[in-house]
DNA sequence: TATGAATGAGGTTTCATTCAT
DNA sequence: AATGAATGAAACCTCATTCAT
């Protein structure tokens, strides 16, 4: 026996009846999430909220971080099929407009489910597992990174790795106040300019 | 008036060994903190570290949540102390030096202790008592709107409030990545002069 | 609302064996109880004596003072049962045979499990959910009160209200006395006739 | 080492400053079990409420009991002296104004400090040193029944040991119903005489 | 397979009491 | 004598997890 916790879901689903427990069971835990934090989720809660029995529960989700794992995958998933989206509109742009989709598309992905994402990203210890949604600005950051190298030419800083991540990271914490501390929240149109000026300004050459 | 836990120290220590006492408690708070996160803080642990009895621990703090409050407040208050020295001398300035040493100084504030801060900024449930870390961009991004209006002839954007937000939070979030993701520990200089051109090239007029 | 300590079990037990672990902790409750004072109950003696866990008690009960609340109901209910027997017998009988079947009725019902309702009626402290073995006298004197004004003519005093608060009073610590004091426990057949005795002389014109 | 715990006052204070400590100390105690039951007394409170620390309350007093314990005998003399003066009157009267008289000195007994002696007769674990209260009421029986022993020609019933029992037992309980229960303390003066009413016609001869 | 009863380690907190100053 | 800081056993209670049915 090892000494890790186990982390990934006991079995994959085969019937459909078990596939909408499941679903059922991650629905309620992101429900308790949002609604009392981490501190406040209980895998009992959970199953009485999915309407299921604690038993039922540990049939699919071995552990507690089982659970908040899968629901990070998904949350991740999710997200990153929006930002691969974005992205892949990107080569089409001239870069200024790039920059202008890739801060509407951050926006957008970060709209998803504004309130599970805040928990997800502020609220979960540190555990292996837990850290996709963490790891969500780097690949970001690899994707831009990949980008600017593409138009180098129109591109300014010199340290490209450098530039991506100062990029990347401003642009995920402008969203994060944006979604999250709700002062902005009714403003998305004219952050999302005033965020692209910046990063328009900070990255190219002979703009605006 | 809502019957939540009590969150202020229970009182002051009057002789001198109580303060020995009470400090040994915060550094050990801290400690833990930092080694096991939010979830692996107990009392208990906190007492055994700090090399007094748990009955001493509950003497001067109430609570678990007193307890962290407590660490808030004095991280919160030595952040703002520097800072706020930081922006004493943002007066003498031309505005293009004031945004360098204002993200140098952004960058030193976090820098005190920045395990710490990682832990209060990113673990804490939302609670009365432990919002001060998260305040501290909103009472940062206020000092920026008053130094812009004073300069708003040199300043680009026309929403100021708008732009301090911006401005504070992409700071924020890219001294957060440096001192905190590892990466880019070891390259702060850098870091700083290209969060400091980000942020002028944003805000100011003909510059660079 | 005040934030008072939850008072009500809580939850019903639906598989035979739950009925039988809440039987078991109820039971080690007032063995506790009797032993020790309310001052020596503590949940986990209760738990060992009943034979189950800790956690299986909090399943069915949510407090201490919920577990003492739910076997005061049931202890009241027990008396108030063959109380309202006993009451029921009384109409068929001239009042001063009322009188001694009454008294016969009051004492039996405190022999029920006089132990018990002792620390219950001495020992509690005053709580919302331990005021029924308390309020058990009232009920009686309401009783009384009914019967006396149907045989108003037969009746010496003018203020009914006052005379079977007296009385109930009366017989209700004679009562204890006799089952709790211990000097009179094997002379209660003769208790039973002095107190019928007194509240007939008291209560009824020409007799004796 | 003996076993038991320390009951007594630790010592007899010999200066008079040290007479107003434990004063303080005992009215703090009172107030404390007035106002939150048995439960809710702590020496650490008292010694706050008494404005001493708690080290000087165990100069005076070795244990929590003790303290207890003093209280009780210092609310026990109160009531003894008082009735003792009552008692003192009654050979001077005839036997009918003597019952009149003993209820109302009971009354009078109980209402030195009602609320004090309902907590110390209603809510002490049953401990040594704690049982002065309940065995006032034996103490006096006693009294009645020499009372009724010089008497014993005005007397109706025979067993003159249950008699006063009764009598007893029953005058207090609708003491305390009376100045307890809180329905009937502004018509003590009508229940004093339905308690004598109720005496009288039990225990004598050819009466009204 | 599904249920929910049962478990118990371990968490937070209190409070009578001791002891250094 | 007086102070109040310190102690720690023991109380109440939670919750992730197991297991009998």
């Amino acid at each position: 026996m090892t000494a890790t916790t186990r982390l990934h879901p006991r079995k994959q689903p085969r019937q459909q009846r078990a596939q909408v427990t499941v679903d059922a069971i991650l629905r309620a835990t992101a429900h308790i999430l949002v609604k009392d934090g981490y501190e406040g989720l209980t895998t009992n809660k959970v199953a009485t909220r999915a309407g299921v029995s604690i038993g039922s529960l540990y049939q699919y989700f071995p552990s507690k971080e089982s659970l908040v794992g899968a629901l990070v995958d998904e949350h991740h998933t999710h997200m990153m099929q929006l930002l691969g989206q974005t992205v892949a509109e990107l080569g089409a742009q001239d870069p200024e407009n790039a920059v202008r989709v890739f801060v509407k598309g951050m926006l957008q992905a970060h709209a998803l489910e504004p309130e599970l994402h805040r928990v997800l990203a502020e609220q979960l210890p540190r555990m292996a597992g837990f850290e996709k949604i963490r790891e969500l600005s780097r690949e970001a950051a690899v994707l831009v990174q990949a980008y600017l190298e593409l138009h180098r030419a129109r591109v300014r800083p010199r340290n490209l790795a450098l530039a991506s991540t100062v990029v990347v990271y401003a642009v995920e914490a402008a969203t994060h106040a944006a979604l999250l501390e709700g002062t902005l929240r009714d403003q998305l149109e004219a952050l999302a300019n005033e965020i692209s000026d910046m990063v328009i300004r900070y990255l190219l050459k002979d703009t605006m």
